[in-house]
DNA sequence: AATTATACATACACGGATGTATGTTGTCAA
DNA sequence: TTGACAACATACATCCGTGTATGTATAATT
């Protein structure tokens, strides 16, 4: 049954497949290794090969999410466009609308945002996994932060509260969605949502 | 060994309390009926006289946690301010702030909005659950409806979207703060975000 | 005052999940 | 071609959590 090395980053791949569905659907606690591998079409024999235990398959399943998500965002900030709020409502709306289309990085958002509590084993993963998030949301302020210092904010306005606000309700956006897909019409609220943000400081015309 | 009425009524308070505390911290599927008969000082026996298992728990901090909350909801409403922007505006505030003094509420909104996967055990109540959420969140709506008849709202601002908004928005604040008490300002924070979202619609001197 | 039902504690039976130990087969290197 | 090791499958031991059955003392009932 030895298999040659694609296939064994095929059964890799799958269990992570499998593992990131059942997690995010039934929570990881909820989810046994023996639901992993009958998914993946393998025994456990197979993930206890690839992985320590279920905790391993949760941070590779965040490494392999994070990652992208990461990349993404600093290729954007560094293509440095002259219009950072702009750029920032754009990239905003694409975020949202990736999880109207991909199931795989909604899987992944479902199941960090709602559906994993940093206890028990998994809980030497959370400064870990939280020190990946705060990286990736210092980018956001960095396009207020450019703004201010075009002058296309009000002065009233502060880049650090529109950072938090931003972040927060991207956040809300994304896990009152995955909450409830089926009655949260996303793909047609998206860019209506975003935009309703961005009136707040800036007048209608600039979006 | 047998208790008074009042003392009867007493474990089971206990019960519900230490229920809350593991719930939102490590989340129901990671907590043992022994972990909480162990802080209520009881032992698993007093749980299932009390409850059924641990689903029927869940359920009952839910009823205990929601009733007051769509009571105070719909008692604000019905007073009936005539500046219903800045009603909500209130609200809104006073909700936030609440988490950073009120424990037991900070607890029971970590458990509903971040510790509980609706699958397995849980999956039954759902349902009922989420028609309790959707007529809490209703309420808001009505805030804006009546603004508009006002014509307090500018003519392209659509009461839905502005519902769904701060509907997203509170959750994000507030699911953010959980999940990061130590690192969330919020007691310093929460008036400024929510005059951040009520300037996209209004004036600043509004509020 | 005797009985009964309440409010639990204790004891037990069971399944299910984990982790490990061991078996098996194919692949690749020498 | 033949070890040797990689990539699993299988088998086993163990523990933990659940649910239930039973025990028990006391409050309420009569």
């Amino acid at each position: 049954m030895r298999r040659t090395k694609e296939d064994a980053q095929k059964t890799y791949d799958a269990i992570l497949d499998a593992a990131v569905g059942h997690f995010s659907q039934r929570g990881v606690a909820n989810t046994s290794l023996e639901d992993i591998a009958e998914s993946a079409n393998v025994t456990r024999g197979a993930i206890y090969w690839h992985f320590k235990n279920k905790g391993e398959i949760f941070d590779s399943i965040h490494e392999r999410f994070y990652q992208p998500l990461s990349a993404l965002l600093l290729e954007d900030i560094e293509k440095g466009d002259n219009a950072p709020l702009l750029q920032l409502h754009n990239i905003c709306v694409k975020l949202l609308l990736d999880f109207t289309t991909d199931q795989k990085k909604r899987q992944a958002a479902a199941l960090f945002m709602l559906g994993c509590h940093y206890s028990g084993d998994l809980e030497q993963y959370w400064d870990k996994h939280r020190k990946k998030k705060e990286d990736s949301l210092k980018i956001f302020s960095r396009y207020f932060e450019k703004a201010k210092q075009d002058g296309n904010l009000p002065a009233s306005a502060s880049p650090e509260i529109l950072t938090l606000s931003i972040r927060c309700y991207m956040k809300g956006i994304i896990t009152e969605y995955l909450n409830d897909i089926e009655g949260f019409d996303l793909e047609n609220n998206a860019e209506k949502l975003i935009k309703q943000f961005f009136n707040s400081f800036l007048g209608k015309a600039a979006v």
